[in-house]
RNA sequence: CCGCGCUUAGCUCAGCCCGGCAGAGCAGCCGACUGUAGAUCGGCUUGUCCCCCGUUCAAAUCGGGGAGUGCGGACCA
């Protein structure tokens, strides 16, 4: 694979590179990619579409590490309780297996980390304080705006968050730090402090953040405004068809973002189209081979949200099929993870 | 350790002073209008009023005790 190939591949469906010369120059060798997941709620289909990023890493030949970020998870505002830690990691780990799968790449070819394996070590620890000594509360507030709950009463463990997770990239040793846009505050703040504690600024590449299936951004307080990896097909119709959708508009548009960053990778993979079934009177059917086709006829108004809705809903509920399978055989991963929910 | 505030619907809160059928906004649900959803309009649901004891014909409301949470003060040899 020629460097440009590569670039492009790494790059493709990102909201942001920092910067494009630095990862150009990473290429040249072979660096070492990572995400970290806090293992809080249930995993949906926004971790699906970063996830499904990670196979486009492995083509593109990168090392890539994932973090199951346990401590983190309980830092910020104790959204996961100490107790269901490592459940939860069970959890995320055997989500994102399945996910990495679903996408067309080998999980074994991932390495997984949990926080705890590293985050205790003296050096570690000694390296946080270090940190800490040189922060303003300012610094690490703004860093962890947009990731860490705010609240009116904020815990010392939401400061503490951006500096654990800057710290993170120096001790797995990763070039290249991934995540969504959302993130970017605190790599931000990473690029700035590490080299003060002398390790390397990481390159960093942003996902996008999708739309939320009612309008606005995706929330995981509200139970409609995302589809769960392991919603039954009903419930993922039933979302698609409650979805937020206006003819002809790409804004906000949950069920196409759904498409573009999900559906349609996954099917350029496999080398199939996008096949949308219409009774004769709205136009009969229409097979699609990319997604720029599906957004321009949908924004030409010659592709109904309707008729868009019910062949979005079956695609996406079997690109989470796998997913769900895998977990049909272990039902006790999700008990165990979300006692409330599924007890 | 001491003082003060807060705790009421899924969420944000009003009601408490001065006891008399537990409320509002938002969210949610159902209809109407749309070849989807949303918006709009019409309708509807929701409660351990933090807990215990007491006063009273009657307690979210008054008195006592306690819990949780937050803020402030004090201590600083």
């Amino acid at each position: 694979m020629d460097a440009e190939e590569r670039y492009r591949l790494v790059a493709r469906n990102t909201a942001e590179v920092v910067t494009e010369e630095e990862l150009r120059e990473l290429l040249d060798a072979d660096p070492t990619i990572y995400i970290g997941y806090a293992p809080t709620g249930e995993m949906h289909i926004g971790h699906f579409t970063t996830i499904r990023k990670l196979a486009d890493f492995l083509q593109a030949g990168l090392d890539v590490k994932v973090l199951v970020a346990d401590l983190h998870a309980h830092l910020d505002d104790e959204k996961s309780p100490f107790s269901l830690l490592d459940a939860r990691s069970a959890y995320y780990r055997a989500a994102i297996e399945g996910m990495v799968e679903a996408a067309g790449a080998d999980p074994e070819q991932i390495e997984f980390v949990q926080g705890r394996e590293f985050e205790l070590t003296s050096e570690y620890a000694l390296d946080l304080l270090r940190m800490a000594a040189d922060t303003t509360v300012s610094r690490v507030t703004r860093a962890g705006s947009e990731v860490v709950r705010q609240s009116e009463n904020p815990k010392l463990g939401g400061l503490v968050y951006p500096l654990l997770q800057s710290l993170d990239v120096a001790a797995l040793d990763a070039d290249i730090a991934y995540g969504g846009i959302d993130q970017r505050g605190i790599y931000m703040l990473s690029r700035e402090v590490l080299p003060e504690h002398g390790y390397d600024a990481p390159v960093c590449l942003f996902a996008p953040l999708l739309s939320g299936l009612s309008g606005g951004k995706m929330s995981a307080s509200e139970a409609g405004s995302g589809v769960n990896v392991t919603d039954p097909s009903e419930r993922v119709h039933e979302k698609i068809t409650d979805a937020y959708c206006p003819q002809g508009e790409v804004e906000n548009n949950g069920v196409l973002e759904y498409l573009r960053y999900l559906v349609f990778p996954i099917l350029d993979e496999r080398d199939e189209p996008f096949v949308i079934e219409r009774p004769e009177e709205y136009g009969g059917d229409v097979t699609y081979w990319s997604y720029d086709d599906l957004e321009a006829d949908f924004v030409a108004e010659d592709l109904h949200p309707q008729d868009l809705k019910a062949t979005a809903a079956s695609y996406i509920d079997e690109a989470i099929t796998p997913i769900r399978e895998r977990f049909a055989d272990r039902p006790a991963l999700l008990r165990e993870a979300y006692p409330e929910t599924y007890a």
